[in-house]
DNA sequence: CAGCTATCGGTAAACGTTTACGGATGTCCC
DNA sequence: GGGACATCCGTAAACGTTTACCGATAGCTG
């Protein structure tokens, strides 16, 4: 009753050893009776072989794991859609970890690794400390990192530029006639909340645009924080002067932007008559959204397409040297920068 | 090289057997030296226990598989994001299978528990089949089921009541005073199909109004097939009629109801005041869509909770009677239905 | 001081596989 | 008929744990 039915069982109803047994079910060669006997014990008990003791012997789990802060957010999401069928297809089962962007979460699954319970570990750290890199290149198993890692941290690498996206999106903005641009960001401490920081400063130097402090808001990457950033930025701005100040809202992610367009909608204020909002990611939902979200892809699907191949192949190849694959920025042009002209 | 250090390493180390080190590693009562002496190895090698070797010996793997057919889908998501904490605070890892939809695949699922790689699954069928029912009772790990399963099959259960919770949607839209309901569904051959689908219909004469075969049409739970059918029963309308003949669209998804809204909108039709529409499942698309999207919230962040719960109950108490929870449908109004008029 | 008990920790078996090694059997040839 | 060789398969060890079962040592008691 407790175990189902083991190469024991099946020898013991063949009348042969379980090193035959074994044998036939990994297709040895073997004598064409014997393999008839054990395949007919095999079906008649509803054999099924055990996959951990076979892991132990054979020290691989065809498991994989992947970690990020939060399953929630479509850019993860997209990218496990991705990941998933590369992974089945080559016979690994996925196991997922949700970090909650905390670098203790991600240390201790860097950690975990020496349990062996998967054979390798995509992972997309947003807090990248020192501590972090040391687990990474410590880990007992091979990993990939999606996104940015300290130059020359060996290990397999995905990545994209943020700074260009970024800087993509408001040339389209100022392209549009739009001078005073508003930035809404995530948290700081993160490196895609520094990366974009930095590149909005960078690019309203370039542009020719004075940086004024009071157009930029910092909250979290979630629509709600994204909201009530717009609201903060808003109320200061009307505190400052009655009039809004602002024609155009940067956002540092879409999230932040479909937070930012409901708040713009109930100020009163039309996008993007008044102000153009652009985010960045491309997910599925700033394009649903209406209006649709002018956003930076920055080709998730593919980036986590890439990280999963990266990872068989360093499965197949475990001494490579460490590959680094990017993707560039792509600007997706919608309703909320240039309005309904395109339909 | 090839592995790290285990138990044997630590022993020869701390001049102990292993048995001495495993007592020491989990807490079992030994002579204080050797406490310290142990201890002080592992640390110092770095120890971390393997999981596999340790589920061999004991028959858990601390693993729980949830399988469902897409994670694009917006429910199964919501669903994850509350199993995967569940599972993590009780020491379990989540393994994830995505089936597109497939029988086939998911009894493959159902077989593979065989291999013992996980202690337990939560799955979500959509298309049940005798087989699918038997390869369930017969799996050789606690399954727990979302959604319908043949009246007294033993497993446990956790299901919402899609019928009430489409009539619920249609009696709000007759209240509304819609009196010509189109219908877009999904595959009449998955189980909700059926359910809305039959729903639908006696929906229609519990109102009093006449069933009419071509206000419906069967896509897929997508927002693109969504978009066709809606597509294909609007052009059948024109051929029909000329006039819209159409107030109200019930639709069997969120998805299909956000494609629905592409296509009526392009066809110049205003939603609500021309056609009303209405959705179910209460995704996050729904609410950010605009207009945002009236539906039936038949609670999947709380049957995905449910479920992990059921399960965990099940794994500490293996011979309990199967159980089965279920969640009450609720409407959630939005302009799709009622304009502006609630902001 | 003998004997009993309690405490500690070592030996070995077990979990379910895979696989190196060698023994048994059969075939072929001289 | 006996030796060389190939073929087939059984025995046993190994993967890294946990744990049942003692044996040894020490501490008491009478």
């Amino acid at each position: 009753m407790s175990g189902g039915p083991t190469i024991n069982t099946i020898a013991a109803r063949a009348g042969v050893s379980i090193a035959s047994v074994s044998r036939v079910l990994n297709g040895l060669p073997t004598r064409e009776e014997t393999v008839r006997k054990v395949l007919a014990a095999a079906n008649e008990l509803g054999y099924v072989p055990n996959s951990v003791a076979r892991s132990l012997k054979s020290r691989r789990t065809n498991q994989v794991a992947f970690a990020m802060a939060d399953i929630g957010n479509p850019v993860y999401l997209a990218m496990i859609r991705e990941i998933q069928p590369v992974l089945k297809a080559a016979g690994y089962r996925l196991v997922l970890h949700s970090t909650d962007a905390d670098v203790g979460d991600e240390i201790d699954v860097l950690r975990s690794l020496g349990e062996r319970y998967v054979d390798g570990l995509i992972m997309i750290p947003l807090r990248v400390t020192a501590e972090l890199v040391t687990a990474i290149t410590v880990a007992r198993a091979p990993v990939v990192v999606i996104g940015s890692v300290p130059e020359g941290t060996a290990v397999d690498n995905v990545r994209t530029d943020s700074r260009s996206g970024l800087r993509l999106a408001m040339e389209h903005l100022h392209a549009l006639g739009r001078r005073r641009i508003g930035f809404l960001n995530g948290p700081p401490d993160t490196v895609p909340g520094a990366a974009r920081g930095a590149a909005y400063i960078a690019t309203l130097a370039a542009l020719g645009l004075p940086y004024d402090p009071r157009l930029v808001e910092v909250g979290d990457f979630y629509r709600l924080e994204g909201a009530q950033a717009a609201e903060r930025l808003l109320a200061r701005l009307a505190a400052d002067g009655g009039a809004p100040g602002l024609d155009a809202l940067m956002c540092a992610n879409d999230l932040i932007a479909l937070g930012a367009l409901d708040v713009l909608r109930r100020a009163g204020l039309r996008v993007p008559e008044d102000v153009a909002v652009a985010g960045m990611d491309d997910v599925d939902l700033a394009a649903a959204a209406w209006p649709a979200v002018t956003s930076v892809s920055l080709g998730s699907a593919e980036r986590g397409k890439a990280a999963a191949e990266l990872l068989l192949d360093r499965l197949e190849n475990g001494d490579r040297a460490p590959r680094a694959v990017t993707f560039e920025p792509r600007l997706v042009i919608r309703a909320s920068t240039v309005g309904e002209e395109t339909r």
